[in-house]
DNA sequence: TGCAAAATAGCACGAGCGTTCTATTTTGAA
DNA sequence: TTCAAAATAGAACGCTCGTGCTATTTTGCA
């Protein structure tokens, strides 16, 4: 079983040589493009609702030519998995680092969130999808899953801690408090936009979050 | 689509008449145990991982046996949600009518809620999962299950409203806010705890419930 | 106790799934 | 241009699924 990690965030990926590079074999641009295909499928029927036989034929190949570039379906999932987090790196993360350390920084990382979920209120977001799939159905995938999450999670409380060593935040504010309430204005966004179709969502999250702000601030 | 409606005009009661009743045929017992397993079954691996055949073995009956109670899938699926609908109900709704209107019963229902979300960090609960699975599949699942959520979220909403006219609450809060708020950090502990297994995660949502009532406090 | 009706079982179907095996086509460096 | 290697296709496998059909058993009133 090969175990993948996820733990940049960070740290330079490791991109394929697509630019101009001659060691490119057109399997990997195939293989690119399968896994964007099935970032698609996958973000709106879920990890689990994902064939390789859907997949093929939005593909325009054969079953087994999709499953050549992966060898199981446990590490098609992983595939997309990787690339859902390394979407979500460059869309939320690393676009915030151009803002000051502290709660400018905070509020760009909870934009941006807020940005992608909106689409993904369309698209549905396999972070959330995911945890539900694969709460109690333990393996790689699940793995992969959770060390993305994770990951992001631990950057979301530093950039509070860091608020607070900058003075923007009251020290006496728990990252992990103020983490959790985020997530649940986010998580709480998808389910009564994406499932319930209920207006206003959007208004609702941003209003709890400068609510969190105002009542942490130093 | 097979609309259900009830045949018998001699019924006495819909609750299985188990002790010495003569008019209860065995039938109803049988599916008010199938759906129980069913219960549990889809609380675990959710509404979509739920099959007949799967249903069959743990109940010791036929696939034919199980079907025939239903007439299709979906229908079981409704049973399903029906009865979950009815438990919810029965054990974070009714019991907060014993409490005096207003922030009282806004309290024991948000502890009540609780109490069932922390058991269900084992089980998983099908309001979240069922959420996922149908938020673009439309039909009469994803009918009936928006419809008790909404039936639920109302109930909660008109709960805030009354602890505004008991003037327990200000008059300045929302109470489409304040339930939105308050269902984030159920869907923040349901996640973090069950998928993610971190710790702590109870008494935050706690602490996230106190401090949205003492923002919103008259 | 008899007997229609209800409940359950048994079996088969067609479809879709992941996967394997083998053939064929395509690629790209020598 | 050649040719091994890489990429893709095609067909078949064993499995599970929901569902329909027909038998058989069980139930509960007359």
């Amino acid at each position: 079983m090969t175990v993948r990690h996820i733990t940049s965030l960070s740290q330079v990926s490791q991109v394929p040589d697509d630019g101009s590079g001659r060691t490119l074999m057109k399997g990997r641009q195939t293989k690119a493009a399968i896994v964007e295909a099935a970032l698609g499928l996958a973000s709106q029927i879920g990890l689990e609702g994902l064939s390789i036989g859907a997949l093929a034929e939005v593909t325009g190949m054969s079953k087994s030519g999709v499953f050549a570039h992966f060898g199981s379906r446990e590490e098609l999932q992983i595939s997309v998995i990787r690339e859902y987090h390394d979407r979500f790196e460059s869309e939320v993360f690393y676009p915030a680092l151009a803002c000051a350390r502290g709660l400018p920084r905070l509020q760009s990382l909870f934009d941006n969130w807020m940005q992608r979920t909106t689409t993904e209120i369309d698209s549905g977001c396999i972070y959330i999808s995911g945890a539900v799939e694969f709460d109690d159905r333990p393996g790689p995938v699940r793995d992969a899953l959770a060390s993305s999450v994770n990951t992001w999670q631990n950057a979301l409380q530093r950039s509070v801690a860091q608020a607070q060593v900058e003075k923007h935040l009251t020290d006496k504010a728990d990252p992990l408090q103020v983490a959790f309430e985020i997530h649940g204005l986010i998580l709480a966004l998808h389910y009564e936009a994406r499932f319930l179709r209920n207006p206003g969502a959007a208004e609702r999250a941003r209003k709890g979050f400068s609510e969190i702000v105002a009542r942490n601030q130093a």
